[in-house]
DNA sequence: ATCATGATGTTATAATAAACACAAAATATA
DNA sequence: TATATTTTGTGTTTATTATAACATCATGAT
């Protein structure tokens, strides 16, 4: 514990090396799902296009994971990596809009593999009531704060029109939510100290037309 | 073939700028809808959270579209911003992966006000063919090829499992289309000129993941 | 057992991006 | 009309991020 004197903002990882992470770990996935056991930094940079050495930065801001004239082990590194994003445990979450987007992220199985179980949907739609995704029902969205409660949720989706997105994230915040995954196309206005992560698919639809302007019609 | 006889290096804008300026451009669209027509960077700066400079400087990669000691002119700019997203023509797309995620993608009204108009799913399973979401037919995905030429389909979008994303990519750009958005969990292997925007969502949700464990320890 | 090779961890350098700062130009005010 | 104020556009500086370089050590061949 002798490096740990340190401030929390000396020694915090950029988002930017944070964001590559994940991809790092689906490609060691890849590796061990085809039993290899063994990668060096520049295998890896050949899968993933980074560069080996900033693969080798990245990595090394967690620690030491490989071994001089070796590289590094799949299965060790898969498995810090997944500490280090958090996949060594189980998060329950429940969503609150179950719209087709709600429905598709109930049931999609990968979420689950990767620790994340939905334990329920909320609607305010009196017909999506009561239905089951899978096994997962869709419950009044006035009993969500109760169930979470009562459920120890930890993660809050948010899959509703953008209209009630905050008034929703702020019931998850009363309900005791430590993260919220916004798929609403807003900005919400949270404590800075709230986790919050979004998904833009517009921007990212906008940003897939940028590309066809800037390369067929100029 | 016909590479580009300027030197696109030193009028390339970077990807990050890129990114923001969707952002820009939802803030000044609310703003038109509040009837507000003139903002100053200072003040976009406080609703995007972007610094002033930043703004300043994003924008002037485009042109001068503000006026000193004025600001800029909120409906020029949106208008300004939109046409370089290339939001100001319709672009066809289908969708290939009828699953719960192809069809949010299909009943999501916002793309289509933003010019992505969905003209037809495909999907391979039998029980899903004929059906309609919204007026829009789900099809024979040995179809798609044939449908996509016929009309004028320039972007196609991947809602498949991942095992089919990169068969399914091979078959638009065979089929034409100028830009993939893809949606399955896998780094496509393509044509280094095709243009195609990934949605992460497993990535998006790790990394929520990470700074869960980060602030709770666990 | 020795030595050439391979590959990491880490420091140094380069490239990129963001923030700062201010002249110039327009607006608002009186 | 004169002048104080506002705010852009942009050159300069600083900060951040990525790449290159390399000393070091494990490995594997002989």
């Amino acid at each position: 514990m002798d490096k740990d004197y340190r401030t929390d903002k000396e020694n915090k990882i950029s988002i930017t090396v944070i964001r590559r992470l994940p991809k790092y770990y689906r490609y060691l996935g890849d590796l061990l799902d085809k039993g290899i056991n063994r990668i060096s930094s520049q295998e890896l940079s050949k899968m993933t296009g980074f560069t080996a050495s900033q693969i080798r930065q990245d990595l090394n801001n967690f620690g030491g994971f490989g071994q001089q004239g070796y590289g590094y082990n799949v299965e060790e590194l898969h498995g810090e990596l997944g500490k280090i994003l958090g996949l060594d445990s189980v998060y329950n979450a429940v969503i609150v809009g179950a719209g087709n987007l709600g429905q598709a992220i109930a049931n999609y199985k990968g979420f689950e593999d990767a620790g994340f179980k939905v334990l329920s949907l909320f609607d305010k739609n009196p017909k999506l009531i009561g239905l089951r995704i899978r096994d997962i029902e869709i419950r009044d969205v006035d009993t969500m704060v109760d169930f979470i409660k009562e459920n120890d949720v930890e993660i809050g989706i948010i899959t509703s029109p953008r209209e009630s997105a905050q008034e929703l994230a702020e019931t998850y915040i009363e309900a005791g939510v430590k993260g919220i995954w916004n798929f609403a196309p807003t900005d919400l206005d949270l404590p800075d100290d709230m986790i919050v992560e979004n998904v833009r698919l517009n921007e990212s639809l906008f940003i897939l037309s940028y590309f066809l302007k800037e390369k067929y019609n100029r």
